[in-house]
DNA sequence: AGCACGCCGACT
DNA sequence: GTCGGCGTGCTC
């Protein structure tokens, strides 16, 4: 009797293939295969078994299995078919994306142990002239051991020189030198707690009440991580895997540090700029069970772990736990999944909880703790509106705002002003016709960047030299509006000539190397002024910036998008909690045209969970997230009309019944890259309706042929709709 | 996604 | 006469 096996592939297909299995072979789901698929050869992934024959037609034999053991082991599997099925993508590319690239081209499940060389034969029979091949020889000789390849490398040999004499058989591998591991650091005993962070710590659920969720409600500078960190010790039993998600750009050498002091080699870590080796290495021992504590950003969310019993997510709120592309899961949601796939403890982090997180809280779903007390002498700042409707400013900055700084820096602290754009202007508009600079490929102006001289638009690669003047009219009146961080920058250099003014964005922190240089200039304490976008906002702990400016709140107010306010509120909270961190008190000025805005004046309360109750009630008279599930169709191609036409089709395939429908309408930016896009929203009273209905709808549009040209994608829980 | 097949235009 | 453009269809 033969079986059968259904096989997943890497490929943009949502259906599976059956092979037949050998008689010598065993096959399990998870396990890695080799298969003749068309014309050629494939690596597939086993995800059931025992499937029947078909009747008209014969399937082809699977090669071979590239190891005996599911790399994808029960657990992980479970994760991905549910993820793929949720997020309606092809089951194929979720499971090769928890694979490490090594393995999804089909190499071995292994290490590639660094050879090691020793010599053979006679000095002699190296030509007198191949100076450094004789002195390597006599060096290699020399040595006790064989020496690995990179010891060689690291004494000034040359490949080259290894080789030659390799090929020449006077120099062979020797024994296997074991991967020395690094010795285990001293650990140091955990930091003790306050006694806020020793109430919260002992609030929450132990493993042994089984999955629970429980939302870390704890302000700015409260000490959150001191926290996780004392949970870990006290819960993670020494056998058990722990994943601690943290956003992208936390991922920092000082924060894995930090947990490496504590924990020692235990800790582990998973992000984007690891590379192939060091990914299958670490892919490694979380698939053999290896008890570590994996920090990561989020893809980390799809290893394999096999004795998961602790999760943190740090900053839950973070947009970059959702992919933009492609398989656009959520880590925070896949993570708390795999608790409950697990049955044990998550704690999601957040000093600005998403109000998914928040009304899951309200709800019950989640346990709350809160942690409302700075650590240390810290207080929260104070936050002050600024309406600068009618005030002259330079740069932005109103004559207040400049008031402020300059006090702040007579007295010898530090200040931070928070704009939230690179370059110098968003536009270039000329005063005599009103011609402004656009992108030819986009419906988006260019931005000015004065440093390099040149016009960019933020939405794709296009850009051009800066002119003087207008390209229209050729008039001088070709001048920049609005603000930029070099802008900005520019101003406060003139109006502060004695006082470091640092910069940091995308392009400063490109150019001059990594952000923490320049971060290291405010650590020393000495005045200075800091400029800069979102990258500012978070994580970073400067002692001494007692003053936050905020340039510009009003972007986020009035957007058609309709996380924007909560998006706005959190950013500013966040980057409000970056003053008063050390000693002494910090002060955040927040410039608006709309002082009477309801939202920013609960923010001067400086209370974040009524905002977002607030914000709650105006989702919920909305029907729009977290009271309804929500997905995109999304949809671009050359033309407005073929983008439309084909929303339209999806719309009328999909069953009206249960399900709000919104559009077909064109995308905010309609125009990206010379790709017209637009967008037709759905939303649903239950997660598991639109699911089905989402399914259905993806599996037809699937199977019938579009227009040559046109791209279409699902996004469930989509973070922006514009 | 690959890859082959197939049908039209412009080249040595 | 063939090389090659990318539209179309298929992969157990």
């Amino acid at each position: 009797m033969t079986s059968n096996v259904r096989i997943a592939l890497n490929r943009p297909l949502r259906r599976l293939f059956d092979y037949q299995v050998p008689d010598d072979l065993q096959l399990a789901p998870g396990q890695r295969v080799r298969i003749p698929f068309g014309r050629q050869s494939a690596v597939g992934l086993v995800v059931e078994t025992g499937t029947p024959t078909p009747d008209n037609f014969t399937l082809k034999n699977v090669n071979e299995a590239l190891e005996a053991w599911p790399v994808l082991p029960e657990e992980t599997l479970q994760l991905l078919r549910w993820a793929a099925r949720y997020y309606q993508h092809p089951l194929g590319e979720c499971l090769f994306m928890a694979l490490p690239p090594a393995l999804r081209r089909g190499r071995a499940a292994e290490l590639k142990t660094e050879p090691s060389w020793q010599v053979a034969g006679e000095l002699d029979a190296i030509p007198a002239r191949a100076r450094r091949q004789r002195e390597l020889w006599q060096w290699l000789s020399a040595q006790a051991s064989a020496q690995p390849t990179k010891s060689i490398l690291d004494r000034g040999f040359s490949r080259a020189q290894l080789n030659a004499l390799r090929d020449a058989g006077l120099v062979t591998q020797g024994d296997q030198s074991p991967v020395s591991e690094s010795p285990q650091p001293e650990l140091a005993p955990l930091p003790p707690l306050t006694a806020h962070q020793q109430e919260a710590f002992q609030a929450l659920p132990p493993p042994e009440s089984g999955f629970t969720t429980t939302l870390l409600f704890g302000i700015t500078g409260s000490g959150k991580t001191e926290v996780y960190l004392h949970y870990l010790e006290k819960h993670l039993a020494d056998e058990g895997q722990a994943l601690v998600l943290v956003p992208e750009i936390n991922l920092t050498p000082q924060t894995v540090a930090r947990f490496r002091r504590y924990f020692g080699n235990r800790i582990a870590v998973w992000h984007s700029a690891l590379n192939d080796s060091e990914r299958l290495e670490t892919w490694l021992r979380i698939r053999n069970g290896e008890p570590v504590i994996l920090i990561g950003t989020r893809s980390a969310a799809l290893l394999p772990f096999t004795r998961l019993s602790t999760l943190v997510v740090d900053e839950e709120h973070d947009s970059s736990y959702k992919q933009g592309e492609g398989f656009r899961y959520s880590g925070r949601d896949l993570a708390i999944y795999r608790a409950q796939l697990n049955q044990c403890p998550i704690i999601l982090g957040s000093a600005t909880p998403s109000l998914e997180s928040v009304h899951n809280a309200q709800t019950g779903r989640y346990g709350l703790v809160k942690l409302e007390q700075r650590a240390g002498q810290a207080k929260p700042p104070a936050i002050q509106l600024m309406d600068v409707r009618s005030r002259p400013l330079e740069g932005g900055l109103s004559r207040p705002a400049l008031m402020a700084i300059r006090q702040c820096l007579d007295a010898g602290q530090q200040a931070l002003v928070f704009v939230n754009r690179r370059g110098y202007a968003p536009v270039m508009m000329c005063f005599d016709c009103g011609h402004t600079m656009e992108c030819p490929r986009c419906d988006t102006r260019l931005t000015y960047h004065r440093r390099d001289r040149a016009m960019r638009c933020h939405h794709c690669d296009y850009q051009t030299a800066a002119t003087d003047h207008c390209p229209s009219c050729q008039s001088e009146a070709f001048k920049p509006i609005g603000q930029g961080t070099e802008r900005t920058e520019d101003v406060l250099s003139e109006q502060f000539p004695n006082t470091p003014v640092i910069r940091v964005d995308r392009d400063s922190t490109q150019r001059k190397g990594s952000i923490q240089g320049l971060l290291e200039r405010v650590n020393s304490g000495a005045p200075c002024i800091l400029v800069g976008t979102q990258m500012l906002a978070k994580g970073h702990d400067f002692a001494n910036v007692t003053l936050v400016i905020v340039v510009n709140a009003d972007g986020g107010l009035f957007s058609v998008d309709f996380r924007a306010p909560e998006q706005l509120i959190q950013t500013l909270i966040q980057v409000s909690g970056r003053a008063g961190r050390g000693k002494l008190a910090g002060r955040v000025i927040v410039q608006t045209c709309h002082s009477d805005h309801p939202l920013l004046n609960a923010l001067c309360k400086g209370q974040y969970l009524p905002i977002a109750g607030q914000m709650l009630a105006e989702r919920e008279a909305s029907h729009l997230p977290p009271f309804q599930a929500m997905a995109i169709l999304r949809a671009e191609a050359g033309t407005m009309e073929a983008s439309l036409r084909f929303l339209e089709h999806a719309r009328n395939m999909a069953p009206a019944a249960q399900l709000d429908i919104w559009g077909p309408l064109p995308a905010v930016i309609a125009r990206r890259a010379d790709r017209h896009r637009a967008q037709l929203v759905l939303l649903s009273p239950t997660r598991a309706q639109l699911a089905r209905t989402l399914s259905q709808l993806t599996l037809t549009l699937d199977q019938q042929r579009q227009p040559p040209g046109l791209r279409w994608q699902v996004d469930v829980d989509p973070l922006e709709t514009g």
